[in-house]
DNA sequence: ACCTGAACACCGTTCAAGT
DNA sequence: ACCTGAACACCGTTCAAGT
């Protein structure tokens, strides 16, 4: 067992962990580095390659945390009988996106846009936890349709959609026109969307 | 004039954009670096902060450069009479965008991503660049409604969805399902908003 | 056995010194 | 007047040397 003043090598990751979100949230990926880590913690720089692989391991353990946080506030702004009105709960599901994304904004940019060196392929725990994201929204849409493959594609694209406006909301890519909130503008998109997919 | 086996300070501008651009198309941005464009084009890291206030600034000048291939190959695929088929004609805009987004995905993500020193407003020559793209969704979204500030809301709410679409697709972020290609995704989303939209 | 931190190969940017 | 490139303050990663 790795110690550092009684330390085990799990407890020391948490505490890097909390340690790097805390540095993500106040200047953003471009501030995080191992050796600011270092400083931050007072773990030595070989210690940080003892507790993970490399950077990129720490970012994609980041990401896992970050993925937690996002599909519990999704959960929490999931109406209890979502089928009742689907474009309400698809609504909420954005809404509630959408304020994790201002709320938490370096984090999740880094959720999204880190590059993983190779293959750029997300782990396996971080596509089970989309899996659980695109669920609530396919709960919801089966009562427009009973057509499964309809409801897995209406619940990518729309998906796609809101994760879009975010973004380039965000990088101010986007002039938001006539004074359009994001939610408004993902509300705009699901309520047509929707309603062309009822036919 | 500053001077370098007799080319103009212009040149060595042209000259080190090929260059830095030939770079991030086989290496990604990640790749790119003062240091890197010195030996690769001959120059000094000192000349290059001659031409260039500094990195940034080299980027941004290829990402202007990005947005006039990317509205080139929007206006090449847009139809005659776009308000003769406004869906078509918004289809063909997603398929020319996404065509561009996998032939030059470096530049393409560079220029959605790259996040500019400070404020993060894009310059000027690129809001305007990106108003006449808008401006083409916009002209054939007019076949459908007199409502100007309908037709803006619909413009921009489309084009944040079909660039979800692509990033998330190239970032891998979006398992695409029941096969469905990128092109039929966006081509599922436009039809299905703007059968929306007509009521 | 476990941990350290100097060493290596990079980075963007500046500005004293040269021509 | 114009250009150079060493110097500065950083980076991620490794591994010989210490305890």
């Amino acid at each position: 067992m790795a110690r550092k003043r009684g330390r085990s090598r799990d407890e020391i990751r948490l505490m890097v962990l909390d340690a790097a979100e805390a540095i993500v949230a106040a200047e953003g990926q471009a501030g995080l580095s191992v050796r600011r880590i270092a400083a931050v913690t007072g773990c030595t720089v070989g210690m940080l390659y003892l507790v993970f692989r490399n950077l990129d391991d720490l970012i994609q353990q980041i990401n896992s945390r970050t993925l937690d946080a996002l599909l519990e506030r999704l959960q929490a702004n999931y109406p209890e009988n979502p089928q009742d009105d689907p474009e309400k709960a698809m609504k909420a599901l954005a809404c509630a996106f959408i304020a994790y994304a201002n709320a938490e904004t370096p984090r999740w940019s880094m959720f999204f846009e880190h590059i993983t060196a190779k293959g750029d392929v997300l782990p396996e725990w971080s596509q089970h936890k989309m899996t659980c994201m695109f669920r609530l929204m396919e709960t919801a849409l089966r009562a427009l349709t009973g057509d499964e493959i309809k409801i897995a594609r209406a619940s990518h694209a729309l998906w796609a959609g809101v994760y879009g406006i975010c973004t380039l909301r965000i990088r101010q890519r986007l002039n938001l026109p006539s004074m359009q909130s994001p939610e408004e503008m993902a509300g705009m998109l699901i309520e047509n969307f929707l309603r062309g997919l009822r036919g």
